[in-house]
Formats: C-alpha cells, sequence, structure tokens
RNA sequence: CGGGGUGUAGCUCAGUCUGGUAGAGCACUGCCUUCGGGAGGCAGGGGUCGUAGGUUCGAAUCCUGUCACCCCGACCA
C-alpha cells in the first residue's frame, strides 16, 4: 500500500474527550471516528487491524469444529418474548417497530435466535454435538458509552453457541472452548488471564471470563502470588481467619461521637484503625423484613455475595431511611448490631473482632469496647466481604493480589435456560425427546483492539503486536522526489516486500523526515526500513524495530530474508 | 435518573463577565527556502458562533425553551 494512495488521518493532537489511551491513540492513528456516542465508525487503517483480530479468531474457532453462521442483527420481539428477556431486559435493550408497528430488536446477543435454528434444523442426538459461531455486530444501549470502542454500544462481537444432548457433552466443549480461547489470545500477543466469574442471572457451574490486564480495565481480577489461581473479585473467596477470636479485654462503654458517620470519621475521630471499627448495613431481606450485614470498617461488601445469601432480596437493596429509623432508631450512620432485633449476619472476619467499635443506634453515639456472645448475641457467619491484597489466596496457595482487567472473552454453560424456554430438543438414542444443553462463548473482537494498545505503547504511539499490526513494514524512502535514482530503488524493493508476500505501507508523500517517523511510529508499525541517497551509496538499507532505540543497517540484497525472519520470530 | 460542564473553522481553543457585526495555533491549497525525528516565510480557502424564539438600533455575547456531547454519582451505616 502506498501512503499516497491510503487515508492515513494522523493527528498531532489530543482530542479532548478521549480519556484512556487506546482510544487517545486510535483517534489520532486515524483508526476510528466518533459518530454519536458509542458509535464509531473504524477508518481503513483500523479495519484493517479489525480484520487481523477476527481472522485469527475465525481460524481458531474454525480449528476447534466450531462452524460459522450469520445471523441478523434485527431480530423480532417473539422471540424475546418466548425466553422471557423482552420483559427482563432493561432500556439497554434498543426497541423498535417497523412500518406495520410490529416490535423488534437490536440484538444485543443470539441465544434466542441460535436457539430457534437449532430447534428448527437438529432433530437427531447424531448431530450432535454442534457449536456455531458468528462474527457479527451487536447493539446496546449502554447508559454511558465512554473510552471508546472500549466500552460503545455498537460493537463486533465472536459469539458461539454449543448444543448438547447431556451436560458431559456440554463440558467437553466448555473446556475445548477454554483451549480455544487460550489459543487465540496467545497468538494475538495479548497478556491475559482465564478468571472464574460470576455465572450471574444465568446461573450454571463454571464460567470463565477472559481479561486482558491493563490499568485501564473496569474489574478487579483477584491473584494468587504463588499459584495459578485467578478469579473475578466478584467470585473470589475470602477464607475464614485460621486464629481465634482473642477474649474480651474492655468493658462496652457508649461515646459520643458528634457527626461521625463515617467509617473513616469515627476511627480518626476515636483515634483508632478502621479494622477495630465494625460497619453495620441494613438491607432488604427475603422475606420483606430487613437483614444487618456485618464488616469490619476496612472491608467492602460483596453485592454478589451477599445476594446469594437465602436471607437477603435479590437484587440487593438497602434499607430506606424510614426502614433504618424504625429499626434502628437513629439515622445511618450511627447503626450497630447491639440490641439490634432484627437478623444479624456478620463476615467471618468481622465475627472475630473482638474489642471493637461501632454504631449505638443512637445518633451521635458509638459504643466502645464491644464483644460478640457477651454484649450482643453470636452472630451467624458468612463470606460476604470483598477480598483484599494478602488475603490469602482460596485455593491455600500463597496471598491475593489484585489487578484490573479488560474483559475481552466470557465462556459459560447455559444449560437449558433458553432451550427449555424455546422447547429445543432432539431425539436421543432411545427415539425420546431431550431438551438439549447449552453453552456460549463470546469474544469482544473489537474491544480487544483497544485492549492490545492499552498493553502495548509508549510515548511515541501504538506498539502492534506482529499479528494485529495493519502493515508489517513501513517503507520509508528519504527525499524520495529529488532523486529519480531513490525513486526505482524504492519502487523495486516495494515489489520485492509485496512479492514476498509483506504487508508493506510505502510512505511516497513529499514529506519530510521526520514526518514519516513520527506517524509510522504513532501507528505502530512494527518494522521500519529506511532507504535513501545515503544507503543506495553503501548498498544497505537502514532497520529498525519499533521497540527498538538503534537502527542497525542491513546489506540490501539481505533485506527480505532478515525481515521474513524478523516476522516470523515475532 | 440526579448533579456539574461544554457547544465558535476539519482539530485544540480564545472571544461571552462589560452587546458594536469573529480570532489564534494546528490541519488544508499554491509558491519560495529548508531537507535523517512532527521546519520557516509569503499568499490563500474555510465559520447561518448547536438550534428555536425573545430583549435591543444592533446579539457569539443578555433572557427563555430545546437538542447534542462530556464528566461525576447511585455501600455516610
Amino acid at each position: 500500500m502506498r501512503v499516497s494512495r491510503f487515508l492515513l488521518s494522523t493527528t498531532k493532537e489530543t482530542p479532548a474527550d478521549a480519556e484512556v489511551i487506546s482510544h487517545q491513540l486510535m483517534l489520532r492513528a486515524g483508526m476510528i471516528r466518533k459518530v454519536a456516542s458509542g458509535l464509531y465508525s473504524w477508518l481503513p487503517l483500523g479495519l484493517r487491524v479489525l480484520r487481523k483480530v477476527e481472522t485469527i479468531v475465525r481460524e481458531e474457532m474454525d480449528r476447534s469444529g466450531a462452524q460459522e453462521l450469520l445471523m441478523p442483527v434485527v431480530q423480532p420481539a417473539e422471540l424475546w418474548q418466548e425466553s422471557g428477556r423482552w420483559e427482563q431486559y432493561g432500556p439497554e435493550l434498543l426497541r423498535m417497530q417497523d412500518r406495520h408497528q410490529r416490535d423488534f430488536c437490536l440484538g444485543p446477543t443470539h441465544e434466542e435466535v441460535i436457539t430457534d435454528i437449532a430447534r428448527r434444523e437438529i432433530r437427531s442426538y447424531r448431530q450432535l454435538p454442534a457449536n456455531f459461531y458468528q462474527i457479527q455486530t451487536k447493539f446496546r444501549d449502554e447508559i454511558r458509552p465512554r473510552f471508546g470502542v472500549m466500552r460503545a454500544r455498537e460493537f463486533l462481537m465472536k459469539d458461539a453457541y454449543s448444543f448438547h444432548l447431556d451436560t458431559d457433552s456440554l463440558q467437553q466443549t466448555y473446556d475445548l472452548m477454554h483451549q480455544t480461547y487460550c489459543r487465540i489470545f496467545s497468538r494475538l500477543g495479548l497478556d491475559f488471564r482465564a478468571v472464574q466469574a460470576d455465572t450471574g442471572s444465568i446461573g450454571g457451574k463454571s464460567s470463565h471470563e477472559f481479561h486482558v490486564l491493563a490499568d485501564a480495565g473496569e474489574d478487579d481480577i483477584a491473584f494468587s502470588t504463588q499459584s495459578d489461581y485467578a478469579a473475578n473479585v466478584e467470585l473470589a473467596a475470602a477464607l475464614p481467619p485460621i486464629k481465634p477470636r482473642q477474649a474480651p479485654g474492655a468493658n462496652m462503654a457508649s461515646v459520643a461521637t458528634p457527626g461521625q458517620h463515617s467509617i473513616e470519621e469515627v476511627s480518626n475521630f476515636l483515634g483508632i484503625g478502621a479494622s477495630q471499627c465494625l460497619k453495620t448495613l441494613l438491607v432488604q431481606g427475603a422475606n420483606n423484613d430487613v437483614v444487618a450485614l456485618v464488616l469490619r470498617g476496612d472491608h467492602s461488601l460483596n453485592e454478589v455475595k451477599a445476594e446469594k445469601l437465602p436471607q437477603v432480596h435479590v437484587p440487593l437493596t438497602f434499607a430506606t431511611a424510614e426502614q433504618v429509623r424504625a429499626i434502628a432508631s437513629c439515622d445511618p450512620g450511627s447503626i450497630g448490631p447491639v440490641g439490634l432485633r432484627i437478623r444479624v449476619i456478620a463476615d467471618h472476619s468481622a465475627a472475630q473482632c473482638s474489642d471493637f467499635v461501632c454504631g449505638a443506634n443512637h445518633d451521635g453515639r458509638h459504643l466502645t469496647g464491644v464483644n460478640w456472645g457477651r454484649d450482643l448475641p453470636e452472630p451467624a457467619t458468612a463470606d460476604i466481604r470483598k477480598v483484599v491484597t494478602g488475603d490469602p489466596s482460596p485455593d491455600g496457595k500463597g496471598e491475593i493480589a489484585i489487578r484490573r482487567g479488560i474483559e475481552v472473552g466470557h465462556i459459560f454453560q447455559l444449560a437449558d435456560k433458553y432451550s427449555q424456554a424455546l422447547n429445543a430438543s432432539c431425539l436421543d438414542e432411545t427415539g425420546q425427546g431431550r431438551i438439549m444443553q447449552m453453552g456460549c462463548y463470546g469474544i469482544g473482537v473489537s474491544r480487544v483492539v483497544a485492549a492490545a494498545i492499552e498493553q502495548n505503547h509508549d510515548d511515541r504511539g501504538i506498539i502492534w503486536p506482529q499479528a494485529l499490526a495493519p502493515f508489517q513494514v513501513a517503507l520509508l524512502p528519504i527525499n524520495l522526489h529529488k532523486s529519480p535514482r531513490l525513486q526505482d530503488e524504492v519502487n523495486t524493493l516495494y515489489d520485492e516486500l509485496c512479492n514476498a508476500g509483506i504487508e508493506v505501507m510505502l510512505d511516497d508523500r513529499k514529506e519530510r523526515p521526520g514526518v514519516m517517523f513520527a506517524d509510522m511510529d504513532l501507528i505502530g508499525i512494527p518494522c521500519r526500513v529506511v532507504i535513501s541517497d545515503r544507503s543506495l551509496e553503501s548498498s544497505t538499507v537502514e532497520y529498525k524495530g519499533r521497540r527498538d532505540s538503534q537502527s542497525e543497517d542491513i546489506p540490501r540484497e539481505n533485506i527480505i530474508a532478515f525481515l521474513r525472519n524478523k516476522l516470523s520470530v515475532c
């Protein structure tokens, strides 16, 4: 490709509304342009990268035995009503009507459509297992689209759906997809982790998210420092403390804490650590009642864990101010577990505290020297907090460390959630109809592009992993317009590179060298070859890798072999 | 949804308080000089100041409505 025939729309200035690096660089490099909030056009440069991701995903899905198909973006309401999601889905589902006032939606995902296909087409167990995938645009009407294509409303996704006669078969394909995803993200050159994830409202036994590790990520991932344990923080178990609770050493006393509400305020006011304070959260119970959740002051409630308690209402809802006053006769900020006449559930680590401080259920007062068993009943205990750095790893090996991750893949077992609702069954060996088991496997293709940049950039621009680069080699002639001889030479070299199957971008603009260097660094081409009258004299060309600090002279006749070697190694 | 902010040239922004008929840098076009890390000069093109209405002799500027975009918030207990 010659730059003179290519839309290379780079800018020096960073658009004001781009917050994260990947968004800034994608705009500056001329990969994407915003059309409306959360909606982007992919310019030629960006599309080349997107296609690279697609190609790798497609190759590995095909290799795993999955079959590609393509389903419509616009889907009829009837299918969604059948699964129950027309009502369940909130405003994220963009609904519309056609000219006949029939209801449709833009597909945020395709379980309904694929299940409809399966129930029509699959008759016999002999056709199973089957795994269908597509690479298709999705639409989710996000409350707050941000970070460019990282959290856009319209995005490109690879989604696959597998069908099985039984759960063993489902597990096998699930495991195969786990391996396939590892292959895909390895080939993409990304530093990623497969982490145990919450199965959410869908339920099912296991679920894994694939995260690219990057500070701009929106999820917290908990790792073991010594094993390969990794889990979404929402899921990571906090083990109960091993040490027994210390015996009470103080008498309970009520102290005035005027205007001190938060744990931080109270602990500062009393001059004690936050871990010596307990916080009490009143939430709606499952039986139209109110439940108190007690945590150590330095810990945070894990809402996902709390929702799994049978006594707690789903979704987790905090008690209203009126309920708080009725139960604790004080404002939030002074609640404590002592004397509460409702169910109290304490986190394991809160239950281990002794001589602690808590709200006195009296505005402007707290209790000190409080002890379970003596001043109030021993509480029911559960794991309801978020793990923190330094906690023991749930698998018993090492400690927890927490890093940010960008979710680029998610696999889970749907079991019969959709096949049951849509009555997707087939005949088994005995001729009996059986509801099929389903798995679901997604990769955010457009998000992968942003994630790759978050992980691979410097102050000059993007540094593409070899597999994602829009072009493999940038060929930069210096002062091309002045030297007919250089023009001949560079054209010859360009043809040689193209014939060698190397994707090369020839900068044939009448630009100064600094401009060309800066542009090629910005758009992140991994290999740079500079050719000039000077190099013609010595029969060499100059090579520099995007991450290299120094260039090296390569004999002209060796350059193709040299580049081939570089490209295969990278 | 609540709170805050911004809409002026393709981009980044000044001008708004104090009304007088629109500017800078970058980008773009032409010419000259320069020529190995985002050069310099000269000349030029480009804006119904988001939009609708109002006040006024006169509105980018003041008032009202409206639309779009951005940021923050939804565990004080």
